[in-house]
DNA sequence: CGAATGATCCGA
DNA sequence: CGGATCATTCGA
């Protein structure tokens, strides 16, 4: 699964609050040992096992004491690379939600109520999976440099893929 | 622009 | 062990 195949679908998440639903309009893709951005840059750490991990499963990692960010594991067994899930709008189980509610990692993770507890989970087959839907065409998707990256070699890359004019953007 | 807020990881 | 860092967010 690539960054690009991943806009478009749907994060479907059966939690203790009920069924929540929101389609994926915003990703960055980190390349693992090769990336210097990456969390499995410097190798595997207990943190950053699922990255190496089977793909099609979930990493979830907490940050600036508060937030936390939901990738999806993209590489074959023993190779790291995971693609952040940015933003999304919101299209079921979040009531009276606002339109901008899921634009951005932390928001996103926080409207969903995910939590570390959901890292390294099957999303094919598990409480939160992540389903086929329409693809996004073509012309409706940007590209960009990846957001909030600090002194990094690789961070002018446009590895950040976003649907253009969505309200689940977290930045233009 | 800077505070909030705590797990993580590296170096000593 | 200590402290620098951090794939963020919100409000002044």
């Amino acid at each position: 699964m690539v960054a690009r195949d991943l806009l478009g679908k749907v994060l479907l998440y059966d939690g203790p609050s009920g069924r929540r639903a929101a389609r994926i309009v915003e990703v960055e893709a980190y390349l693992g040992r090769a990336d210097p951005a990456s969390h499995a840059y410097r190798g595997l750490t207990p943190r950053t096992a699922p990255m190496f991990g089977p793909p099609g499963r979930s990493y979830v990692y907490f940050v600036y004491g508060m937030y936390h960010c939901l990738n999806v594991v993209t590489e074959r067994d023993g190779v790291a690379g995971a693609v952040l899930l940015r933003g999304a709008e919101p299209l079921a189980g979040f009531d009276d939600a606002e339109p901008d509610a899921l634009a951005g990692p932390g928001k996103l993770t926080r409207a969903f109520g995910l939590t570390i507890e959901h890292t390294n989970l099957d999303l094919v087959r598990s409480i939160l999976t992540v389903r086929d839907a329409p693809p996004v065409p073509p012309r409706r998707v940007a590209r960009s440099a990846r957001i909030g990256l600090n002194d990094h070699a690789t961070t002018h890359k446009p590895w950040r893929l976003y649907v253009r004019r969505s309200s689940g953007v977290s930045r233009p």
